[in-house]
DNA sequence: TCTATAATTCCATAATATTAAAAATATGGA
DNA sequence: TCCATATTTTTAATATTATGGAATTATAGA
């Protein structure tokens, strides 16, 4: 994940629409949903459905299989792994032993490399 | 953190030269760094620097005190890894069995309810 | 091939966010 | 009090993003 990556990312997040369309491809899992169901489950016209489930692509915060007339979109949870990774990246210089609440000591979320000091 | 607090904190984060502060103070840890400071490493006129740093805080991402003359920015880890958890919040319906990679499980971030089924 | 369904793309309009100069505010020291 | 430093607020121009109707593309079945 870099810089870019990380802002596209944020930025499809950043908006109602797609927060709850991500949240709830997060929620129903691999299997994913078919934008229709999307639509009728957040009451979005299609076009804006569509538009924002672009963005959400660009992203790559999803990804879609045909199947059938459907499209079915799903998570890609390893893309969501990863910002959560970068946003944490190098938490108070790698020490846990300074970090406020213990909140980046490698139990709560995934550190990319530990980078300490030898 | 609810829905309406999601979304301003990565509204704060989807922005490069917000994203740069946050991530700078983040390896700065608790001790923080001041305004000026910021402009500095950023390369931000600082108009445009205190511009972003009021949308941090307003998205309670980041906080300060004042010292002398300066203001001490600081992260706010506690509102960062309440934004993580928001984010996987129900994966896969809070069955890990059914997640994709074991990305959801529970060992990669924090999650806040694990809802399973009884 | 014709029709229905599922979803996307195009487009114009509306709404929101970013930038940084200039002016204002707060602090500390002479 | 006066001046320098540190930072914020105001403001206006500029740029980016969101919305949804209408047209378009893709698939499946009769």
């Amino acid at each position: 994940m870099d810089k870019q990556n990380a802002i596209a990312a944020l930025s499809a997040l950043a908006q109602e629409a797609r927060l709850d369309i991500f949240r709830l491809l997060v929620r129903a899992g691999p299997d994913g949903l078919a934008a229709g169901q999307l639509a009728e489950c957040l009451g979005l016209p299609p076009a804006t459905l569509s538009f924002h489930l672009k963005e959400l692509r660009h992203a790559g915060l999803v990804s879609f299989q045909r199947e059938s007339r459907s499209l079915i979109y799903s998570a890609e949870f390893t893309s969501m792994n990863a910002l959560l990774a970068y946003l944490t990246e190098n938490c108070c210089q790698g020490d846990a032993t300074t970090c406020a609440a213990g909140l980046c000591d490698g139990t709560n979320f995934v550190k990319p490399k530990s980078q300490k000091p030898a």
